[in-house]
DNA sequence: TTTTGTTATGCATACTATTGCATATCATGG
DNA sequence: CCATGATATGCAATAGTATGCATAACAAAA
């Protein structure tokens, strides 16, 4: 139920075809709310079929035409409804966690490449957040409200990976140790 | 497919009935795995038919019949197998987030009421979880590696709670300076 | 005494997400 | 010349999760 108000959310800041909110959701919505290109085609799709947007057909040559979706007061107002209404918290679920918590089991060669790999997923992942933070977040004029949440959003992305990346160094520090036989 | 691995980590500790199970995912799993009691008993159901599980039924008076699951080798293998495996992260979506990205139609003082309610459940966690560290695993005595790895699952969770709670405090300072006129 | 909570199991349905496949053109690099 | 990747849209099947309902006894509190 939530990825069309990720899509309204998306569309509230400009119209997009379904390819842009792909790339969107790759990129600025990273830590905010993952979804595949299958997924939002096909919920735009019933956005329309709705009536929480409009579609404009872009014709193209070569290529398929581009629809291009904006939200329209319909939407604006399913979208602000849902915005202000509590949510409860998304639950956890890490496959990494879980080997852990099975730990006599783990080889600890295969553990410490896929937690390598981790670090670099994460490290990646906060390089690119910190830059959009140095873009777009740094300026020393006021910025407007609506900026200022999108901000925040960003933050807790940053703020996240920094976390993750503290807590593999506390992991790959015990790995060290055990290999030591300390 | 790894809700499956989950549950025989958690019997590869001790053999358990899926009542069990339920509160165990409830509270030392809580910053593993998330899983529904309807969910575990019907996975258990499979895992006993793939025979990757044993059951013992003990029979009780006035409520229903425990069902005692207990790991066998099958599925010691096959949970040896997966946790040796790599696994892709899991995806980010956090409804939470996709509000601070419609930030524009958010009604400040309802979010301040969801901001709350948020901080209220991850100082819980927190607390709980720094509990379950200072009971379990403080002690000078060297811990065995299998208790170690539980250990750093169990950091994961405080650590990502401290960092959530940072997070909220960036996000109320920003709500009062924008009440305050900043 | 009635309600609420705990113990204990499960089915059925609806919704959401993943994976595999399909199509078609253009640009770029090997 | 051929493979790869970007642009651009989508369908179909499967897997996984959530939600609502059902049963049944006992204990404790209101």
């Amino acid at each position: 139920m939530a990825l069309r108000f990720a899509l309204l959310a998306a569309l509230y800041e400009e119209p997009l075809t379904g390819y842009d909110l792909t790339l969107k959701f790759k990129t600025r919505l990273a830590n905010v709310w993952n979804a595949s290109h299958q997924q939002i085609y096909k919920e735009l799709g019933k956005l329309h079929e709705e009536g929480l947007v409009s579609v404009e057909d872009i014709p193209q040559q070569g290529k398929p035409d581009k629809r291009l979706y904006r939200i329209n007061e319909t939407g604006e107002a399913a979208l602000s409804d849902w915005v202000n209404t509590a949510h409860n918290r998304p639950p956890t679920r890490d496959p990494l966690l879980v080997k852990l918590f099975a730990g006599g089991l783990l080889d600890r060669d295969k553990l410490a490449h896929e937690l390598a790999d981790t670090r670099q997923i994460w490290r990646e992942q906060l390089a690119y957040y910190r830059s959009v933070e140095a873009q777009y977040f740094t300026s020393r004029a006021e910025m407007p409200a609506h900026f200022r949440f999108q901000h925040l959003a960003l933050r807790r992305g940053i703020l996240g990976m920094e976390s993750n990346l503290q807590w593999l160094g506390e992991v790959e520090a015990m790995l060290a140790d055990l290999a030591a036989g300390v």
